[in-house]
RNA sequence: GGUCUCGUAGCUCAGUUGGAUAGAGCAGCAGCCUUCUAAGCUGCCGGCCGCGCGUUCGAGCCGCGCCGAGAUCACCA
């Protein structure tokens, strides 16, 4: 039963009986807030004009009615012009019952529609940094939260496998390398491959500052260094398909390939499709030619093509480059296109940073332009802000970059001392062990970026980050772990606690249930507004409450057998749901630690 | 300059789409391990919700205007 729709029905019902018809007036209920008294309350405010009496008269009358009326309201109070409704606790006992016997619980059923969830496009001339880490646990949350809402997702990654920064890292290996692998330096491949970017860098930045004391400006010395020639002329030939280029490109692209899979494997994210650039950065055009056709863009003299935005505020945006090459814009109004038609979607979320909202501004109002509203209406561009750290903004240059492989490792060995510390580990095995610092580690890294609303640009200060104390992933964990323990010992015990209690609940165990009953809205909300927040929310609070009943009652010792029972059932479906909500934010719950 | 985002406790962040006395965590202070895991629990301290108008019975939330921070406005992707 939606316990939502039975309120609300409940309280329209009433309300008519007493003041007439309501029509399609919306009643404002809302959760009792904890400090007062009561489930349900009725905001009586936009009721007045109809009662004609005043907020506490009114509420008075509406409580009377429903106390009397309706079996499930078993009290109320009024403060002010809010009526507070408390509900039997029979009502609660049959919502706890079931939730218990639902095994899909929090599963949202089918909706029929297909959602693309593209996220991580990386480039392959670097390795991952913490910036990807938030759009990997962003995308691979959001796409985990759609699918419980009911969706087909597909989760899809566009990687950036050419263009001049790939040429950069080939070239300065062609150069400086001396044949370096990743199996013979012992290196992983994406970190090999960026080496070389730098080394590029380094090199370039030589001969320009060579270039300008021999008189040239800073502007044609960067124009002119020979290096930077030769990687242009390096894309000329990839484009041309030189075989030797051609298949540099190829084994360098499957090194950082090799070293992505690991990065992603240790972040447990993982794809549906993977699309590359090389082969996608024709498309566009066709659509270029018909935007030209239906008068919407035009042709400048130099035989470049854009289209004029400033009548929506905009500028005016090149789509198409003098020599006929597209542009990144293209490129995307290509994909988008090929993507609705192939897939069938009904929607596409970008997952992609808040640099680009410009660009997809644009990307939506061209699609519309072009006549294809439909499409554009579907496409949404999940932005998320950068990620800071406490010295301010990372900066390859300056060597400020948090690089993905050490922040995983280094939490998950902050973890592992601190849990060998705590003597948690004590009679482990090797395993057990590396696979409970792993689960911890981890789960710190991804609930402190994903309990952060993403569009907001975020602080990553790595050693609040390895607080295990407090709001944060372990705490959760932690909670999980200990409730599988009473768990283990209920059954090592031989308590049987299968089966329906019809229970007589403590307020705090009621409010343990009114806590899990929201789940279902909570995921909702979630995949709504596209915020993994808004689980992390609910399950800190959930874990939280959970705390502090754990130290008032005793569960295990309890001696009335049917309490007993009640409150084991209800200690493993807080459990249950601790675990279906991290699971949304892709991180996993060890059975103890 | 145009467009967009953000501004809540010393710090990091929530605030369920306009409701009651604005909430957590960290940091600080005071307690609690003979009891199912102390990665825990209880209490205290801490607020001009950037500022000003407006709409409303009611505004942290909506509108307008300022102030401050950031992003973007490339024949880069």
């Amino acid at each position: 039963m939606n316990i939502e729709t039975f309120i609300s029905d409940a309280v329209r019902r009433s309300v008519e009986a007493l003041y007439g018809e309501l029509g399609d007036e919306q009643l404002q209920i809302q959760k009792t807030r904890k400090e007062f008294e009561g489930d349900y309350t009725l905001v009586t405010f936009p009721l007045l004009r109809r009662s004609r009496k005043s907020p506490e008269a009114t509420a008075t009358e509406i409580g009377e009615y429903m106390t009397a009326n309706i079996a499930e309201v078993r009290a109320f109070n009024v403060i002010k012009g809010f009526l507070n409704l408390s509900l039997d606790s029979t009502f609660w006992a049959a919502r706890f019952a079931e939730i218990a016997a639902d095994e899909a619980f929090g599963q949202a059923p089918a909706t029929g529609r297909t959602v693309m969830v593209e996220y991580s496009s990386p480039n392959t001339n670097k390795p991952l940094h913490l910036g990807h880490i938030r759009n990997n646990l962003l995308g691979y949350s959001v796409a985990q939260i759609l699918a419980a809402n009911g969706h087909t997702v597909i989760k899809a990654n566009l990687v950036n496998d050419r263009g001049i920064h790939i040429c950069k890292s080939m070239l300065a290996w062609k150069l400086y390398g001396n044949g370096e692998t990743p199996a013979s330096s012992g290196m992983k491949g994406d970190h090999l491959v960026g080496k070389y970017y730098v080394e590029f860098d380094k090199h370039y930045k030589a001969q320009i500052k060579e270039l300008v004391a021999q008189g040239q400006s800073e502007d044609d010395a960067k124009k002119n260094a020979p290096i930077i020639l030769e990687a242009q002329e390096m894309l000329r030939k990839w484009e041309a398909r030189d075989p030797e280029v051609y298949s540099l490109w190829v084994t360098m692209n499957g090194w950082v390939y090799e070293g992505f899979d690991v990065t992603y494997k240790a972040l447990g994210v993982d794809f549906d499709k993977v699309y590359y650039e090389s082969q996608t950065y024709l498309l566009g055009k066709a659509l270029v030619d018909e935007g030209l056709k239906k008068g919407v863009f035009y042709r400048r003299p130099d035989n470049s093509v854009w289209i004029d935005l400033t009548a929506d505020g905009l500028d005016e945006k090149l789509l198409l480059r003098g020599d006929g090459t597209s542009v990144y814009m293209t490129q995307d109004l290509g994909t988008a296109f090929r993507r609705f038609e192939d897939n069938k979607l009904d929607d596409m979320i970008y997952v992609v940073g808040n640099e680009q909202n410009y660009h997809f501004q644009v990307l939506k109002l061209v699609l519309k332009k072009l006549g294809y509203a439909d499409w554009s209406d579907h496409i949404t561009h999940l932005s998320y802000g950068m990620v800071e750290l406490p010295e301010g903004k990372m900066k390859s240059r300056e060597g400020t970059v948090v690089d993905a492989d050490d922040l995983i490792e280094g939490m998950v060995s902050t973890a592992r001392e601190m849990s060998a510390e705590l003597g948690k580990l004590d009679g482990c095995t090797e395993e057990e062990a590396n696979a409970v610092s792993t689960m911890v580690g981890l789960g710190a890294l991804k609930y402190f970026i994903l309990k952060v609303d993403p569009k907001k640009t975020m602080l990553f200060d790595p050693r609040e980050s390895i607080d295990f104390n407090g709001n944060t992933g372990p705490f959760i964990q932690y909670t999980h772990a200990r409730i599988r323990s009473i768990l283990r010992k209920a059954a090592e015990a031989g308590i049987d606690f299968e089966g329906v209690v019809a229970a007589d609940y403590l307020p705090e165990e009621i409010d343990l249930v009114k806590t899990l009953t929201e789940y279902p809205s909570v995921v909702a909300a979630a995949g709504e507004n596209f915020a993994p927040s808004i689980i992390g929310a609910y399950v800190y609070e959930l874990a939280k409450q959970f705390n502090g009943y754990y130290h008032d009652h005793s569960i295990l010792k309890e001696e009335n057998a049917d309490v007993r029972r009640m409150r084991l059932q209800l200690v493993r479906q807080v459990a249950r749901v601790i675990r279906s909500g991290m699971k949304l934010l892709g991180i996993d719950v060890p059975e103890r630690m």
